[in-house]
DNA sequence: GTGCATTTGTGAAAGATTTCACAATGACCA
DNA sequence: TGGTCATTGTGAAATCTTTCACAAATGCAC
């Protein structure tokens, strides 16, 4: 369906889109024109239109946009007309708030299984979901293959966790921890980096 | 010292290179080249030099630069020469996450205040700091001002937090809602949005 | 010292993304 | 039916970011 070469960003804000569109179908809102969708989802109306016309054409002109038939396209367009299932590794503070998190299983991503390497946590259960030990990663990745993966351990294992799950084909990754993660190109990563956050908010406080 | 127009990816980089320079320095080299820096920080050799070059010289030619004066220069163009504090709104799961985490701390960051509005929740403590009921927000970033905010509440209550902060002249916010937030453009906002990040993780998936 | 090996700093080129601006289209109304 | 209005879809232009490539330093060996 889709060519080659859509740029990250565009990806990005396709899944604010549909988040934005969401609100308006919750509010009971049939249509919404590119002005609107783009002051919801902090950008230009332009930049609505540009993006959408790499994937074709969804308005009707002097219209908009249909709220139910926009939101449809864009969950194809982003993969979401199936669910997806997450292994989470590390059932730290982080680990236990994503598998308790009821927003993922509503928006198709199921979190299957936890692991951790401290044998005390292993047993704890969120959820009715259980912590299992680090050990029985590889066996439970090859018995029931993960779509995604989240790395939620201390960065000094981090990477090695990452090697063992690209070798079991594992081909994308969530990381919180704190380093740069090494992978083959045709595996995707997101790292998600709280102290760089703060780092961008300081420098933004002090070039004002 | 530095002029306008830097690009937010640049900075971005910048904390990515002080996280990996700390690294080197604790494993004790002296001196790092941009191609070493590149290939730890996932980026290329120039585009080191490049967003270095934006801030001033601070290589040698011919033998890279020196770890220790390289992370010295780039705490003080992110502004890390001094501590700054944060304020935390929802005592959840992510907002007790970030109190207990010991990296803010050690990076600057000292969460002086988290608040909730649940009074279950109110008078829980961790790690020494106590959970204060919302209400009391105004008085105490009117007593003792937060450099910056962090969001962690439901979605439906987010921009009304943030309504509240700016108006007590908060510049910096950090959002964890899955809702995009309208500030003036003197506040600096991050969102760190998990479904997003997940969303783009399923797009790969299916764009390969 | 001279020459060699390295690696920086940086203009210029290439490439990517965003913005502009407007013809084309569809809905609605009289 | 024809006129008006709003809004899309999209090339072209503008802007922004990354990559290239090389002169200018610097250290080191001899
Ligand atoms: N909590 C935060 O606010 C925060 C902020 C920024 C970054 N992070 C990063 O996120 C990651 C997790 O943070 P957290 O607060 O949940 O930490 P945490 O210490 O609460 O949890 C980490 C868990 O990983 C487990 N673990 C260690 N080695 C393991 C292994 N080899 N396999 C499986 N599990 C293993 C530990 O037993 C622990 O339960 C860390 O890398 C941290 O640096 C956290
Ligand atoms: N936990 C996750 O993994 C996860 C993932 C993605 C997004 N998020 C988002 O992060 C935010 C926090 O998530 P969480 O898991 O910590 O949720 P949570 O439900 O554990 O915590 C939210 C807290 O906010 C408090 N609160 C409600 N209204 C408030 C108000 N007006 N002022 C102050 N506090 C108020 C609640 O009492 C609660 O303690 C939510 O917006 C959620 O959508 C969380």
């Amino acid at each position: 369906m889709t060519m080659r070469k859509i740029a990250e960003s565009t990806v990005r804000r396709l899944s604010l889109y549909l988040r934005c569109l969401e609100g308006f179908e919750a509010q009971g809102l049939e249509t919404v024109s590119s002005d609107v969708l783009a002051a919801r989802g902090g950008t230009t109306s332009a930049q609505v239109r540009k993006d959408l016309s790499f994937f074709g054409s969804f308005g009707k002109r002097g219209l908009g946009y249909s709220v139910r038939e926009l939101s449809s396209a864009l969950r194809g367009i982003l993969g979401l007309g199936r669910r997806y299932r997450v292994a989470v590794i590390g059932a730290g503070k982080i680990g236990s708030a994503l598998v308790q998190y009821p927003g993922f299983r509503q928006r198709g991503f199921d979190i299957v299984a936890i692991f951790d390497a401290d044998t005390r946590k292993v047993g704890e259960a969120w959820d009715g979901l259980r912590v299992r030990h680090v050990r029985e990663l590889d066996q439970a990745l090859r018995d029931q293959p993960a779509d995604i993966v989240a790395i939620v351990t201390p960065g000094e294992v981090a990477q090695g966790m990452v090697d063992r799950c690209v070798a079991l084909g594992v081909k994308a990754i969530l990381n919180f921890a704190p380093v740069q993660l090494q992978v083959p190109d045709d595996v995707a990563v997101k790292h998600v980096n709280l102290a760089l956050e703060f780092e961008t908010l300081t420098f933004a406080l002090n070039n004002r």
